[in-house]
DNA sequence: CTGTTAGCGCATTCAA
DNA sequence: TTGAATGCGCTAACAG
């Protein structure tokens, strides 16, 4: 297979009579190179359609202008989003993109570091999987400072800068405003625990609950999947318990969304029974009914910053790396679904 | 940067008195090695933390484990699903997946298609920009019997093989539903109209209303951006016609949903008034009210399909290429956004 | 089964 | 400003 060899730099040099280095120099505008013998390469180049060997060029230079992002899983809204806004900064900066999923799985993550490492990326850009217990898949990484930024589901380390948003904070908020409608007695649907996302919304979740003086009560936190399945089933376990919440906190769109149908088809009114808010501001919040009280996930910004942060790095504009840690801003964005009075004068 | 120097085979080869291509042949499973040597080699490796360079071996070896996926949105629901299934297949048969996306613009198409192939790529996988034209961006790889295959958004070609669902034919069948309910005059709300979708979508919705012996209206055909604010915009343009549609066809399920957000608010009742159905089966379908008629869309097998065949070529194997067109099974599935009548007995 | 040798294509010294 | 020479790290012929 690829029979039709490759026309290299040689080739261009004895078509033009020239060293390889002179041809080299032409390709990449080197400064200590002739306008008028640029000229003739370039065009010789385009004539002869001769195809620049990235590994040859990268082999030699001992950088590959490749970035690697690891993410849990690539179909996910958040995810998608991210990846979206990570490529238009890498190719508008010359920037290749390899891209692994670890499924979850802390195993299939070491893995894919290592492909990353083999493949000489020039940086990493991760979001570590819910098991992953250590990052020393990262310390070959960390030794030779190639830069790894962690994004949404981060890892403390000082080397390691990350790229996140205040969990806590807005869970807080979205619980207090629960407490401000009038709930009583709200649940909170969480995933799971080890990583910061859901652990932090939860926090926020029980702070807001202590400050406000209520008791709080374990049996009101649901850890689940956080996926379609999960919403109809910790749906179908509320409308089990003897005594009902009156408000339920979901930690992200999807499980509010379907559970919330859920409910509704066994006649719990929205928001009048039972208050609910999501979490991460998808499509799917502004077209259930009631809309979906939840809290706006830049995550376009959160794409575009770590690559822009980690390409800076790369070329010595060192913005980042000072920092240790960027907070995103990401607001409540109240709908009918948590509404129960008219705050509006 | 990077001032550790790596180590290399002939460090380890130094360190065990042996010869560096030995040392190779240890590390690559090679079928001409003692069983013993091979183990000491694994070894040392392992203890002095050897990193192969997948650079220098993908320069020695012509080949780089590499598969490029070109799609025109990173962010939408379809591409990020065909993904996951590419980047199982492809980390189950060691190969990387380096990412690009057009933003549905031919120009950036031409430069990821140079990027994809100046890696040395091993294949492509492509989903093509709605404005492209031709495709000579992809003939250095067929001059070089790179393999490239198109999904979804497809071009005809014969050395490209393709894998699609049939929209026309479910496009025909969703159409036939919705005169089967007692629609009378049916709407379309489709994309652009250069590719192969949204083109055989609104193919196989005049076929239907034709073979119904209905007269094909162009008024009722509406070319969208098939994306939230589409959904809201032809939403509108609906309610201000003088003589209102009683059904609709949009061909994603985005618009569909969002748009009838906006006609229900407009008193309009579904599907009495307006019978609704979208495409692709998103989890959308199933949270709006009613749930909306659809559909399904093997996304996740059209990946997994698109990158197995890929590498079973790559490795000789070759299922497709003699096949140049794979067509997917996609099936309707009606929900009540289009049911007016029990069908059920 | 192992060692020797050469070269993949390029970019960078150093010398001219 | 250009040319000659070297080696990035690896693998595949070939020879032993």
């Amino acid at each position: 297979m690829n029979k039709s060899k490759d026309v290299t730099i040689y080739d261009l040099a004895r078509a033009l009579k020239m060293a390889p280095s002179t041809v080299s120099r032409g390709l990449n505008d080197h400064p200590e190179i002739n306008k008028k013998t640029k000229k003739k390469i370039l065009e010789m180049a385009s004539q002869m359609q001769y195809q620049s060997n990235t590994f040859a060029s990268n082999l030699r230079r001992q950088c590959t202008n490749t970035i690697g992002v690891m993410v849990p899983k690539l179909n996910s809204y958040f995810v998608s989003t991210v990846l979206a806004g990570m490529e238009k900064v890498a190719s508008e900066n010359g920037y290749n993109l390899i891209i692994s999923q670890s499924l979850e799985l802390m195993s299939k993550e070491i893995k894919n570091a290592n492909t990353m490492f083999h493949n000489r990326v020039d940086g990493l850009l991760v979001s570590l999987s819910f098991d992953t217990t250590d990052i020393d898949h990262f310390s070959d990484f960390i030794k030779k400072d190639i830069p790894v930024i962690f994004f949404d589901r981060v890892y403390d380390h000082p080397k390691c800068p990350c790229i996140v948003i205040d969990n806590y904070k807005n869970s807080y908020d979205l619980t207090r405003h629960l407490i401000e409608q009038g709930c009583k007695r709200i649940a909170h649907v969480t995933g799971n625990q080890l990583r910061n996302v859901y652990k932090e919304r939860c926090g926020g979740y029980k702070r807001a609950l202590t400050d406000a003086g209520y008791a709080f009560n374990e049996g009101l936190v649901m850890i689940s999947e956080m996926n379609e399945e999960a919403g109809i089933t910790t749906a179908n376990a509320i409308l089990a318990m003897p005594e009902r919440p009156d408000g339920i906190f979901f930690a992200n769109d999807i499980t509010a969304a379907t559970a919330m149908q859920v409910l509704k088809q066994n006649g719990i009114k929205i928001p009048e029974d039972i208050a609910i808010a999501g979490f991460n501001n998808e499509l799917i919040t502004r077209v259930v009914e009631p809309n979906l009280t939840t809290v706006n996930y830049p995550s376009y910004d959160m794409g575009v910053i770590a690559a822009t942060n980690l390409i800076n790095h790369l070329n010595g504009v060192s913005e980042m790396f000072t920092t240790n840690k960027i907070v995103l801003r990401s607001e409540l964005i109240i709908r009918a679904s948590s509404l129960r009075k008219n705050t509006e004068g």
